[in-house]
DNA sequence: CACCTGTTATATACATAGTATAACAGGTGG
DNA sequence: CCACCTGTTATACTATGTATATAACAGGTG
């Protein structure tokens, strides 16, 4: 999977490879199982230091995104239990983002068309 | 309105302060014109430095959520023109926070009642 | 003139981010 | 056994961001 980051974002550049990753298991393009670059080829092909893509898939292993096999190397595999606990966790990022929508004047009718398209996109064609 | 800081987050403080403000345009407990107490009223009511305050009221001027008038100081001013800004913006954050959602096994339909929910309560009894 | 506003300047302390070099334990294949 | 891969850990260094503290300034008010 293609890596971009933009460096001279203010966000850090772990956390934009941690959001990419999951961006690409939520379309589909890693899927479970599928093993990650190890963290120094990782490294070169974005040309950031070893540490930087090791503290990603750290974070990543620690958020239940990715496991560690010691002959594989680092791989895809969601943990999806604890659906509340992820509905919690997701309603207060949500609400400070709502926040600032409704006050720069979008609709609530604004919103829902645009969580509308983008998990269509995210699912695909299995639009029903 | 009160202001809650958890000291123990690991967000910023100052960026607590601006959501908390945020939230409290969204929800109606700012109004447009509303004094906001002074950067040193509002640090020592918090228990904070002065300089923390100044910046969230920086960081608000800057996104367009406040003005400062010589004579009153610090006041609430929504700049909700550049709708189509605004939408652009707030996609980007909503791809990352619907990526992680999906991944955990919440539905497009968990998300639509989510956003509903949580925009009803910023609308008050305005429900339609 | 005293007092309030935001703003600016300096300095300090601390945490995080990123890089660099090096080494280690576990697993694989020749 | 040995070279080679994996993630992981340790140490050191630089840079940046956060928060604090003290002080001063310009503009406006009463």
């Amino acid at each position: 999977m293609l890596i971009e980051i933009d460096f001279s974002s203010d966000e850090a550049i772990y956390q934009q490879l941690c959001n990419q990753i999951i961006l690409g298991i939520a379309t589909s393009r890693l899927t479970d199982g599928e093993v990650l670059p190890s963290v120094r080829q990782m490294a070169d092909e974005i040309g950031i230091n070893m540490h930087t893509v090791n503290k990603a898939y750290t974070v990543l292993r620690q958020e239940g995104f990715v496991k560690v096999d010691r002959r594989r190397g680092a791989f895809i595999s969601v943990d999806d239990r604890n659906r509340e606990r992820a509905l919690r966790m997701v309603e207060k990022d949500l609400r400070v983002l709502l926040a600032e929508a409704r006050c720069r004047g979008l609709s609530k009718k604004d919103m829902l068309l645009l969580v509308d398209r983008i998990y269509d996109e995210y699912d695909g064609v299995t639009r029903e």
